[in-house]
DNA sequence: GCAAAAGTGTTGCCCGTACACCCATGT
DNA sequence: ACATGGGTGTACGGGCAACACTTTTGC
């Protein structure tokens, strides 16, 4: 390395809050993903806490937050955003650590929830049933369910949640659990249709009633759409 | 310390994009403020840059930005908040470094700028003539004006960059500085009242005409205005 | 009185809301 | 035929946009 610093150096790890939906006919369920600390000795041991991990050397933040989702979860290519940095000094008691936290959304249906290597157990959470969670890890899930609940508003948020195929029905339970209150279905199924950003992929069968058109997320026009440089809206939903 | 981890390192710096505005009486002109690296032999010597410096080990992050601000503007208490960290290990050519990068605004009347100790001069500059940035500043200079644009529309920005009194005129030409296009000011003026964060303060003098009503931030109205669950919203502007 | 800029009124239109109503399927 | 949920039509109201109009000062 041709340069070096005379400056401090601070441990960084990645906290991602990762929400996870469960969806049937017409109900949804949203739960966050939380470990519980296994490591006899170390702070908080027993507690519930975010599935976080250190930054290697050589490795985004970005790259970091997809390894600690894949060994968590399971799964590949979650989706994941840069939710905000926290970075007081007397948030971990071992010394100073600075977290990049990060909002991940997933479809539960996809999970095998494996216990990483300082993990106890991992285990889906109800958003109004939270144990006391370690470090300042419940004012980062504050931050992540603000963020969301933001999101909403103005990007297609929901698409990572549920299986690729879907039906109104399901997206509408779903918006109605992020936001935890009820929405009119026949206007939110206009609001969304507005939006240009589904392609029909079929019909339910085998069910005793009109069976409801199935939809899948169509990423190309949603990407015409923000390139155009329209914005993506649902009003107030 | 009672614990020590056994994981490697990172440098961690802080990078606020300062926006200054100056108002005349119908015109706002809005700037970055730049440093030229003056320390021979270091990368990017003699390019422009972002005033960011290192994190000290016993201090938060917005601790950091707010001493890094004081030793640019000559001025304390500047606006400033989180904006997003850029972790790329490959970002600066002397080793990982990793920076977050901040949102501050200020009204340059206030400052006198004064160089730091890495950086030859500082500058204020025009958002549309900028100079090659050094690092990737210019990618978060990008997300910091992006990130002005859209505050506009859900929270009273504007405060900060203008004098403590100030008129209706001078606030919408800052707006229309923001957004890069010219806003109704009739409706601005409805726009910005309704939302009851203005307190009366006098009225301009020596002009020739009708003279303008001063006003300024009531930060006391917008407190309660938050706290009783009210979302600020100017609509579409 | 006139010019100049501050500030108000008015109208049309879009969109969010509420809710009545029709449609398609299995039993 | 009827029950069940899927899906459409319609009428009301509030707010943004456009722009005509009135007000207040200095000269």
């Amino acid at each position: 390395m041709a340069y070096t610093y005379e400056y401090p150096a601070h441990y960084v790890t990645v906290d991602p809050v990762i929400f996870g939906a469960q969806s049937t006919r017409d109900t949804c369920d949203l739960k966050v993903l939380l470990i519980e600390r296994g490591v006899a000795g170390q702070p908080f041991h027993g507690q519930w806490a975010l599935p976080g991990g250190f930054v290697k050397p050589e490795e985004s933040l970005d790259a970091a937050v997809a390894r600690e989702l894949q060994e968590e979860t399971g799964v590949t290519g979650v989706f994941a955003e840069q939710l905000y940095t926290f970075g007081d000094p007397k948030r971990d008691p071992r010394g100073r650590v600075i977290t990049v936290a990060y909002l991940a959304l997933i479809d539960r249906g996809r999970c095998k929830l494996q216990a990483g290597t300082d993990a106890a157990r991992a285990e889906w959470f109800d958003l109004d049933r939270l144990p006391p969670l370690a470090f300042d890890h419940a004012e980062i899930l504050g931050k992540a369910l603000a963020r969301l609940r933001a999101k909403v508003h103005y990007e297609p948020i929901g698409f990572n949640l549920l299986p690729p195929l879907f039906t109104m029905a399901q997206l509408h339970a779903l918006y109605e659990a992020v936001l935890d209150r009820t929405l009119d279905l026949p206007n939110f199924r206009r609001a969304i249709t507005r939006l240009n950003v589904l392609r029909e992929g079929g019909e339910e069968t085998n069910v005793s009633h009109r069976p409801a058109k199935l939809f899948r997320f169509d990423e190309k026009a949603y990407g015409r759409m923000l390139r155009s440089g329209i914005h993506f809206d649902t009003g107030k939903l």
